[in-house]
RNA sequence: GGAGAGAUGGGUGAGUGGCUUAAACCAACAGUUUGCUAAACUGUCGUACUCGUAAGGGUACCGGGGGUUCGAAUCCCCCUCUCUCCGCCA
C-alpha cells in the first residue's frame, strides 16, 4: 500500500518517552558516570525524537491520501471509467513524490537518534557511589586472611614455568601473545575448575547452555557491545561475525524478540566458553602471565528477571560467587563501582578481586551486573506482567568464575616448597592434589 | 560447492495484482449455559510508531532488504534461513 517501503525502524524507540519524562534524573545520572555533555546529548535527543514525529505524522498522513486514492483508482478501473482513472493516477503521482521524500527524511532523523542512543551508556543506580576511577569503588566486604608467603615465593608466571603446566612461548608460536598452551596437570586444572563451576552453578539452579562462540552483529548490538566496544571483539569480515568477549553475548540473545510469560521467569542461565579479546592498547608490564589473556575460559551466570526482583537477584548472584571463592579458599574483597568506573551497559555492579600472596594485590576475578532494562530495550526482551501489559525485563550476568586469575591466585597462593596443594574442593574434579 | 522447492499471525494453513482493513481451523483468554469436568454457544485474541485527556483514529509490518505499479503477501532483483537431491567432509 505504501508508495515508498520504510525501513522498519529497529531504533531503541522504548527509551524515549523515558528519556523524555526523566530527563533531569537522567542527566544527573551520566555526569555520575562523567559522561561528556549530557545535557547536550540528551537535547539533541529530544530534538531529534521530536522532528522524527513531526515527519512520521506528515508521512502518515500523505499515507492515507494515497491508500484513499489507490483505492478510488480501483473502483473506476472496475467501473470502466478509463479517463477518470488516468486522471486520478496523475494527481496521485505528487503523493509518491512527498511520502518518497518524507520517508527519505524520516529515515535520516531515525539514523540520527539511533546513532545517539546507541552511544548513551546505562544509567546508574542512585547507591552507586560517586567517583571517577577505581580508587573510588567502595569496598563492601572482605573474606579470609591475606597470607604470608615464606620467603623465595614465586609469581604464578614463574610457577607456571617451574612446573611446565601452562606454555606461553608455544602460544606465541602458534598464534600469538596471550595465546596460552596449558598442558598436562595445567590443562587437567583447566577442565576441573570448568566442570567444578558448572556443576556448582546447576546446583544454583541454572540450565547449562552451550553457545555458539562466534555471534553476528545484531547480537553484539542486543548486549551493548556493538557499538561501544568495537574495537575490542575479533571481527571475521569475511562472515560479519565477532569471536564472543564473553558468554554473556550469545547466552543473553538466547531471548532477543521474545516475549515471556510472567511464570516463566526468572530464567536463569550459565555456560562455559571460550572468550576473545583483542585488548588493544591495553597491553603492557603490568599485565604479565595470566592477568590478562586474548583468549581465555569462563563459566558465565545470566538471569533474566522480573523488573521489581532484579537487585534480589544481583546479590543472590553476589552470593553464589562468593561461596565458589570461599570453597576455593581464596581471599577475596567485593567492591562496588563507583559511577567513573561502571562498564558502558551496567546500573549497577560489583567486582570480586582474589588477594594474589605473590603479586601482592587484588585481582579482579568476577564482575557481576544488574543492566536493568538497557540490554532488554536492545534485545526487544519483554514480559507480559499481570495486568497483561508488555513490559521491558531485566537483565543480570557475573562470571563464575574467569579462570586465568583463579588459576594464577591458586597456583600463587598455595605455593609451599613441596609444591602446589590444590583446594580440597578441586580433587575429585582433578584426580591429583598436588602440583610438584 | 551445484541443482531444485520453500519461508504467511501462538500453531496448522488458504491466498498468482484491487472483492484481504490476511480466510478458515486449532490453541489461548473472557463470558453464557452447567451438579463437577467436558461439550456447545458468544465475544476477545499480534507487534511497533503516531495523533488524541479519553473514546477512538492514522501508518507500517506476510523471512530481511531493494524495485515495478495509482495499488504488492501476490510480479522482478539481492540476501538469510529451512527442506530434498548431488558433490565434499569431521
Amino acid at each position: 500500500m505504501c508508495f515508498v517501503a520504510i525501513t522498519k525502524f529497529k531504533a531503541i524507540m522504548l527509551q524515549i518517552a523515558y528519556i523524555r519524562e526523566n530527563k533531569e534524573q537522567l542527566i544527573k545520572g551520566l555526569n555520575k558516570r562523567f559522561y561528556p555533555n549530557a545535557d547536550a546529548v540528551i537535547e539533541a535527543v529530544l530534538e531529534k525524537d521530536q522532528q522524527r514525529r513531526n515527519t512520521q505524522a506528515a508521512l502518515d498522513e500523505v499515507l492515507a491520501a494515497a491508500n484513499v486514492a489507490a483505492r478510488e483508482i480501483g473502483s473506476l478501473i472496475k467501473e470502466g471509467k478509463k479517463e477518470q482513472a488516468e486522471n486520478a493516477k496523475k494527481q496521485s503521482a505528487d503523493l509518491k513524490n512527498k511520502s518518497k521524500d518524507l520517508s527519505i527524511e524520516l529515515r535520516q532523523w531515525e539514523t540520527e537518534l539511533t546513532q545517539l542512543l546507541y552511544n548513551i551508556p546505562n544509567i546508574p543506580h542512585p547507591t552507586v557511589p560517586e567517583g571517577r576511577t577505581a580508587e573510588d569503588n567502595e569496598v563492601m566486604y572482605q573474606y579470609g586472611k591475606l597470607l604470608e608467603l615464606f620467603p623465595g615465593a614465586l609469581p604464578h608466571w614463574e610457577l607456571i614455568e617451574k612446573y611446565d603446566i601452562i606454555d606461553f612461548s608455544l602460544g606465541n608460536k602458534i598464534t600469538g601473545a596471550g595465546f596460552p598452551v596449558y598442558k598436562g596437570k595445567g590443562a587437567k586444572l583447566q577442565r576441573a575448575l570448568i566442570n567444578f563451576f558448572l556443576d556448582e552453578a546447576y546446583q544454583a539452579g541454572y540450565l547449562e547452555i552451550q553457545p555458539p562462540i562466534v555471534i553476528n552483529e545484531e547480537s553484539g548490538y542486543g548486549t551493548g557491545q556493538l557499538p561501544d566496544k568495537e574495537g575490542q571483539m575479533y571481527h571475521i569480515t569475511e562472515e560479519k561475525l565477532y569471536l564472543i568477549p564473553t558468554a554473556e553475548v550469545p547466552i543473553t540473545n538466547l531471548y532477543r524478540d521474545v516475549i515471556l510469560r510472567e511464570d516463566q521467569l526468572p530464567i536463569k542461565n550459565t555456560g562455559y566458553t571460550p572468550c576473545f579479546r583483542r585488548e588493544a592498547g591495553s597491553w603492557g608490564a603490568h599485565v604479565r602471565g595470566l592477568n590478562r589473556l586474548h583468549q581465555f575460559d569462563k563459566v558465565e551466570i545470566v538471569q533474566i528477571q522480573h523488573p521489581e526482583k532484579s537487585y534480589a537477584a544481583l546479590e543472590e548472584m553476589a552470593v553464589h560467587i562468593r561461596q565458589l571463592l570461599e570453597k576455593l579458599e581464596l581471599p577475596y574483597r567485593v567492591v562496588k563501582l563507583c559511577g567513573g568506573d561502571l562498564g558502558f551497559t551496567s546500573a549497577m555492579t560489583y567486582d570480586m578481586e582474589v588477594y594474589s600472596a605473590a603479586q601482592k594485590k587484588w585481582l579482579e576475578v568476577s564482575s557481576v551486573s544488574n543492566f536493568e532494562t538497557y540490554q532488554a530495550n536492545r534485545l526487544k526482551l519483554r514480559f507480559k506482567d499481570s495486568k497483561n501489559q508488555t513490559r521491558l525485563l531485566h537483565t543480570l550476568n557475573g562470571s563464575a568464575l574467569a579462570l586465568p586469575r583463579i588459576v594464577a591466585a591458586i597456583l600463587e597462593n598455595n605455593q609451599s616448597q613441596e609444591g602446589i596443594i590444590l583446594p580440597k574442593v578441586l580433587w575429585p574434579y582433578t584426580g591429583f592434589e598436588k602440583i610438584s
